[in-house]
DNA sequence: TACGGCCCATCTGTATGCAATACTGCGAAC
DNA sequence: GTTCGCAGTATTGCATACAGATGGGCCGTA
């Protein structure tokens, strides 16, 4: 029996066609099809569209399947601040001794970005790698688990996220700055410059989905 | 077919046998036997406890199945504050025009606690029943979603929550000084009472859990 | 021509079947 | 006496089969 379930790369696989569109927003997923393409029966692939469903990224309709819930413009402005406020929970419940560590690695890997940056490269790998490095000493797996559910959503939207670089270099000030608070163990100056982070990515976001 | 799928049935019924202890703490789920037993078979039994896995009320273990997590005070100590500082999150984010309406109804809840208290009775349906009222004005479904989610794993640790009628006395009153914070307009301090009843409810948490 | 009802293909939701792994009990060896 | 190994059973994970609902097209009628 296979050590890890076929659900689990199924909502992997699944995850990533939404998010680049495979699977596009507003569509119904047609079960038979997917599970053909995907090699798999139609079991597993349920049990991954449910999970999916669990998470928000897919809809189930009673009756009719599941779809990918169609982009509303009002659901980004929701999910920005939520994992906003839940990332700066994590970082307010991380014990000061586990952060100690920390801010030299942030700042690490946001050398990196500066260094993707100017390659052109794409930033979004790097991001999500620092902000999960930010919160890895978090204590409380929930607040994770419910941080690792919601990110997916907001990634639907993110997709043109660091599209101008002036907001990609602005982006890596931020982090920088929040690596400096940590440093000075001023908790809430971090928190506050992480909100502002996701919430400037918001505004921007919005720019571009005229 | 069903207008509604079978597993929402079951992920409520398998939630209740969880919370009230038929199924055991650290107890494997055993499908043939749970599906025999509630008369269904194991395939939407199985999309039942995949979606509970998802919420954290059951566990996966790859190749043995599911089973229910064993009791852990540091997860109620964690997930207490979490709940906290979500619902206080949820009443942030709804708006004064939409609370206006909520104190006099959250009253009226309030004093249905206090005759229940009065006759003996149970009074977490009511408590719940007061906590939906005053989130129900929040504009953000994730964020309800997230809620809805981790309350019911919140409830594997409440089984004593309601034993003293001092506590239950005392948490009637915070009740009633939420809803008087919110006729004053004054949100920050409805959100710090909230979240000190939820602290409060979980400091004589661990006194029973001795 | 527009509208409403019926029929059929398609798809979902549920049940059952099958193969491979994990657990249990017993026996043998140290 | 304890531990290791093995065989048989139980149980999971996946595949397939079946029944009922859904949606769309066609025809008849106003």
């Amino acid at each position: 029996m296979a050590r890890t379930p076929l659900r689990s790369d199924l909502i992997e696989e699944i995850t990533t066609r939404v998010l680049d569109g495979r699977l596009a927003a507003g569509a119904r997923v047609n079960e038979v099809h997917l599970a053909r393409e995907l090699g798999v029966s139609r079991t597993p692939l349920r049990e991954a569209l449910i999970g999916l469903a669990d998470r928000g990224l897919l809809v189930s309709a009673p009756g009719r399947g599941f779809l990918v819930p169609p982009f509303d413009p009002d659901e980004a402005r929701r999910l920005y601040p939520l994992v906003a406020e839940l990332e700066a929970l994590a970082l307010r419940w991380t014990s000061p001794l586990e952060l100690a560590g920390l801010p030299d690695a942030l700042d690490a890997v946001a050398d990196e970005m500066a260094m993707a940056l100017d390659r052109g490269d794409d930033l979004s790998e790097v991001d999500e790698r620092w902000h999960a490095l930010l919160l890895s000493r978090c204590p409380n797996p929930h607040l994770l688990r419910l941080i690792g559910q919601t990110k997916p959503l907001l990634k639907r939207y993110e997709s043109c996220y660091f599209g101008g670089a002036a907001r990609a270099g602005e982006s890596i000030g931020e982090h920088r700055r929040i690596a400096a608070a940590l440093r000075d163990g001023d908790l809430p100056a971090a928190s506050a410059v992480l909100v502002r982070n996701w919430v400037k990515a918001l505004a921007y976001l919005g720019k571009d989905e005229r």
